[in-house]
DNA sequence: CCCCTTGTTCGAAAATTTACGAACTTTAAT
DNA sequence: ATTAAAGTTCGTAAATTTTCGAACAAGGGG
């Protein structure tokens, strides 16, 4: 289908991660795949356009928060957890756990 | 001079704690004023008009990230500690050391 | 081969954010 | 009383972000 683009973690600012985070779609697609390990697209529990997501996925991999593989007709996303715990200790775990 | 509020911390959702961190003026404030203790606006380490500063000092405020207090002319900011770190344990922590 | 599903890309519109000058308020200092 | 310093507020311009429909590409199943 396509080939994803995945930034090295340690090239991204803190500033851009926290910009990723700061939306509120985001912040429950992060959830959801902290919850679930791997989801594909359609399956995140958003209500928006499949455009708006798209768009909100490339906000989330640029900033080295997810990784996407394909998988036949869809793309399966997971949170880059090991590589970004390493970058930003305790974000995802304050992601998981706050409000 | 003027009064400030000051939104309770457990009111704040971590997007938008997420969001007030997001631009690199503000960071640099926050460093600032985690190293420093507290600062008036004018010994910020930032190169931007009075009025934008004066915006984004209100933008950290409203995120409950730092609290002002009016001393003579000048008001004197400083990082929200205990309560914020209390919301959203290791935030703080990250923005001292990460990039 | 045809169709359906999944997701991307390309506009373009709407909303939000950032930025700054100018005018103003308050306090302090001369 | 005058002047200067520190910030705020207002209006507005510029830049970014968010959103979506429409058109598209690629894979899977009949």
């Amino acid at each position: 289908m396509k080939t994803y683009e995945h930034p090295e973690i340690e090239s991204i600012p803190l500033e851009k991660a926290m910009h990723a985070l700061s939306d509120s779609s985001r912040m429950v697609i992060m959830r959801a795949l902290l919850a679930h390990g791997e989801l594909a697209c359609n399956e995140l529990p958003v209500e928006i356009a499949k455009a708006t997501l798209s768009h909100h996925m490339g906000v989330l991999r640029e900033a080295g928060l997810i990784v996407t593989r394909v998988e036949g007709t869809k793309c399966l996303n997971a949170v880059r957890k090991e590589a970004f715990d390493l970058q930003f200790p305790g974000l995802l775990e304050l992601i998981r756990t706050c409000v």
